[in-house]
DNA sequence: AGATCACATTCAAAAAATCGAATGAGTTAA
DNA sequence: TTAACTCATTCGATTTTTTGAATGTGATCT
């Protein structure tokens, strides 16, 4: 592994965060597991559109995915990508904020969605944000 | 300044540093000040390509740049980068060596500018790298 | 079986980045 | 002043990325 192959592939991890809906999607999944209706959702994207940036955000090896029946969940790599996040943005003078990630409930294996964890529709339940 | 604002700030930082050539320029930079024609002799480009990505990085608030006489001298505004880069290679699972005390091996070619004259005369400085 | 759901992929047009070439602008030396 | 030098900028062709739209695939349900 030489310095410039190394660059290269520095850089292109780079360019694959390079954009503000791969870096929410990172953040949505944060440190837990997201199926793609989820991220739909949550953050407001069509399906499409998500799978997209999914797939790059694959290819550049930065997260991985796991099928469970017609669900797809999505899970970092590697979390110190957070870190990677948080870091870059104290560097460009600003402060981004981590989604937190609601417990999953016990018994269930689906996603976290309003379509598929009933639970999130109960009165009280919100999503919230943490620094 | 919103979540949204931030989060397109860190996306732009990403994007700047997104190249192997901006991330060999940063790295030649290091933790000191260095010249275009420093740059342009130590990376092996052309003068144009190397002001171009020194334009992107300056707008991106990367590096600064200090004018004395006909030369210009660029800094990292923010030495972080430099940490930056170096875990997002761990995170694509390679290792950047940094440049330190890095002259052209002799014969050397380097520039004039002030910063490098003084060493250009000095026998057995050669070409070394660190980690 | 067909219908539906969750997700992946392909296609294409628009937008942006890349990069060489030429040129401009300011500084210093002759 | 003229020339040379250092760097910045513009221009344009090529390539890449972005993003919506349509469609494909496989699993599940009825």
């Amino acid at each position: 592994m030489n310095q410039t192959s190394a660059i290269h592939k520095t850089s292109q991890l780079f360019a694959s965060i390079s954009q503000p809906a791969r870096i929410l999607i990172l953040l949505a999944i944060g440190e837990g597991e997201a199926c793609v209706c989820h991220l739909e959702t949550l953050l407001g994207y069509r399906q499409a559109y998500i799978s997209q940036h999914l797939m790059a955000l694959r290819e550049a090896g930065v997260v991985k995915a796991r099928r469970d029946g017609r669900y797809a969940f999505y899970r970092l790599k590697d979390t110190h990508i957070l870190n990677l996040i948080h870091e870059a943005a104290s560097l460009a003078g600003t402060k981004i904020t981590s989604y937190a990630r609601l417990l999953p409930a016990p018994p269930r294996q689906s996603c976290k969605c309003p379509e598929c964890a009933p639970d999130l529709t109960k009165p009280g339940l919100t999503l919230q944000e943490t620094g």
